[in-house]
DNA sequence: TTGACAACTGACCAATTAGTCATTAGTATA
DNA sequence: TATACTAATGACTAATTGGTCAGTTGTCAA
């Protein structure tokens, strides 16, 4: 299974030179030194290694995001240790920034688009937690703004982390954004960002009963070797058509398969599926 | 020439729905109900008709903000002007916002990532002009943060703008914006963007002699119902190898050609590469 | 040495692409 | 009506694409 990383590596880099579209599994084989038939071993298409690459990175991020605000820590210094971490992150894998932020087809892909906006309301809803519990002494109205505020201002000083090979002073970076938050949480008053955006914003995908079915059939059979994810992701297909487990059984069959790379997207969209059916 | 403007309304529509590589000639063709070979009459190459899209909108968008901006404004509401003429246009025009947006040619293919980069130092450079002038009591080491700030929260809430057919209180929005930047103008202390770091980004095109003179050729090939544009061209190429007009008269022949669309490029390089060899 | 099995190869395929060019349609002038 | 001209066509090419599959290689255990 090493082959499959060495993959995505390549491909990773290949990409963030010339884009997902312009890059042709040729060019891909050539850099790993393989044959196009091997890549085919490992992927089933050019589509499920991008959407590898992006369940990866994504959940990486998430679960170190996921720590570092915890309730455990210090309220005032979440900001901080958020925004240091992702764009500490960022600086590292800036393979994968370059490729996130310039990628088209992420926006164009309805089902590419659908998984990044998912991601990405994690992110905002990650974001939206630190607000409302470090500047819990502001104006409640202006949470969403400042969320806004926060996401802006690291959109724009994220550039400076990508271009050439500057050494940034990271600790300094973070510091000037949270000085600049935090004077707009405690001093801004006109609100714009109203919750019906948001609404517009977060459509989260609601997958059918069958879509769902058919998801998980496609990923048993991708995973033959792993039988522990194997026969939950079974019990869990069986769950769907005829509920007859408890929420705490199904809880740890959702945990059992997150082990598995492949199967994170898909046990993040059956949580969202038995949220919409209570 | 009015259907040199509808393949380019068509294919700005087409990109924004599916993006540059993934629309074929084919396509934009097929839905301004022309032939392939019409097409190739108007555009010498897929990438001239990008080329056209990008100078049309951002020459469009610049000449309107240089008047927003002007001198004889009242210095306290330049933000806001340049501020709701930036967004207002970005809503007005929502086939190119998407388009800029989310488009990986304009990062990968190095002679548009060159062009995009000179637009968006125009624009950072209109932006410092404004904080010069509107935050002058500020610190003016605090003036390129407080660029890099504004350029995030326009990014940041432009995105309300483009999803849905929502009806945007454009005034409150602007106003909310500026309200922030000014709270980080008057009171943020923390500088982390030095000029080093504008010289990483700047990397302003300069163009060779040979280079300009072989451009200049081009688009006298491509132009020739234009006469004064025509000459004013040939006079320019001659100056090149052979300098023997005044900088008065250039600065006329620049005008000259500026007026025709295919030009402005072209005439911005020129500029610049006078201003070197001084 | 044999046979079984998985890992791997690369010639091959159908589909699609940007771009060309001999030909035609349409129109205005003589 | 004949001529001259431009505007427009669409079948064509050469190249490239994602993806397949019959066949080869290498590695075990028997």
């Amino acid at each position: 299974m090493v082959k499959r990383q060495l993959i995505m590596e390549k491909s990773l880099e290949l990409f963030a030179e010339n884009g997902f579209e312009s890059t042709s599994v040729q060019q891909i084989t050539e850099r790993c030194g393989i044959s196009k038939g091997a890549f085919y071993l490992y992927f089933k298409s050019k589509e499920e290694l991008i959407h590898s690459l992006i369940d990866q990175f994504m959940t990486g991020i998430l679960k170190e995001l996921e720590q570092v605000v915890s309730d455990d820590q210090p309220k005032d210094e979440l900001l901080y240790n958020f925004i240091y971490t992702s764009l500490g992150e960022l600086q590292q894998q800036s393979n994968y920034a370059k490729f996130f932020l310039t990628e088209q087809v992420l926006t164009f892909n309805k089902d590419l688009f659908q998984r990044m906006q998912n991601y990405m309301n994690m992110f905002n809803s990650i974001i939206f937690s630190i607000v409302k519990r470090q500047f819990d002494q502001a104006n409640p109205n202006m949470y969403l703004d400042i969320v806004f505020t926060i996401n802006g201002l690291i959109k724009s000083y994220s550039e400076l982390l990508l271009i050439g090979n500057y050494k940034v002073d990271l600790n300094l970076l973070c510091r000037s954004i949270v000085e600049k938050v935090t004077l707009i949480a405690e001093q801004a008053t006109i609100q714009f960002v109203t919750p019906d955006y948001l609404s517009h914003i977060n459509q989260t995908p609601t997958y059918s009963k069958e879509q769902l079915s058919e998801l998980i059939t496609t990923i048993q059979q991708e995973i033959q070797d792993d039988e522990l994810v194997g026969e939950s992701l079974q019990l869990l297909k069986e769950h769907l058509h005829e509920p007859k487990l408890s929420s705490v059984l199904i809880e740890g069959l959702l945990k059992n398969i997150k082990e598995n790379e492949q199967c994170k997207w898909c046990a993040y969209l059956y949580k969202k599926y038995l949220h919409k059916e209570k």
